[in-house]
DNA sequence: TCAATATTTGCACGTTTGTGCAAATATGCT
DNA sequence: AGCATATTTGCACAAACGTGCAAATATTGA
């Protein structure tokens, strides 16, 4: 077996794939992500260059400013948007470092654990055929 | 009421960037994600090293076989999982090729897209203070 | 054709979730 | 203090979702 020492996305690797796999397969993230409103709010913040307010935010998608709070606040709680009160209003921004990273890190250890769990020197066997 | 007219904070023509973004973002295949049954079902596909019939995805979560065979359906729309019927079972394999690529897809798409919305050079403005 | 095994689907039920409205809270300004 | 602006929160409600059970469908074998 051999031990990975390349640079991977995430800095501490621990060496069973399937278990740091585990541990970034939680829902929290995903469900997060997974509600339209909540992506364009998202989006809105990603594209923006600067920090961005809940009515701001609110403009662009048309829904009720209270709910875009509550779809910010939802973004907050999962790590992909940092915010920041000045003044009456609060600031909203994309952490995109942290989206990038998680979603790097998601991939490589998949790819780690797939390293691990399939012999790397493949028998002719295909466990998986293509899409149909 | 300000009227910010010095810098827009939100391009209205969107470059490449997040034109390709907004493509990439869809909920479809974070909703799909975003339940823990789901995940763990996909986890056993993931580090299954040989195809999974749905009776042997119900075993490790604890859940009614009627209700896997639905989340595996689930994750066969989203475009995670394929499956192929061989004799009266169903074989169901994770698309770790297309997983890791839909997640470095929008990674990227991400990173372009902020290239390109923020100018490189970057003044001295920080837009996002760092997380609390 | 009939029986057995594997999977899918229709139905019902309880929970979660997104939403708008109104009230409450937070902050700045006069 | 009082008022205006910005955001959050309590409440209610409809829609979506996950789940189990039972019936339906698919496929193989006798």
């Amino acid at each position: 077996m051999e031990e990975r020492s390349s640079t991977p996305s995430v800095p501490h690797t621990p060496s069973d794939g399937a278990a740091s796999l585990q541990l970034l397969l939680r829902p929290e993230l995903f469900k997060a992500l997974g509600d339209s409103t909540r992506l364009q709010v998202l989006m809105r913040l990603i594209t923006a260059s600067t920090p961005q307010t809940v009515s701001d935010v609110a403009d662009c998608c048309g829904v009720h400013l209270s709910g875009v709070s509550r779809h910010l606040a939802a973004l907050k709680a999962a790590g992909v948007v940092t915010a920041q009160r000045r003044g009456r209003e609060v600031l909203y921004c994309a952490d995109c470092a942290a989206i990038t990273q998680a979603l790097r890190g998601l991939a490589d250890a998949i790819d780690r654990c797939r390293a691990s769990c399939c012999p790397p020197g493949g028998e002719g066997e295909t466990p998986c055929p293509p899409n149909p």
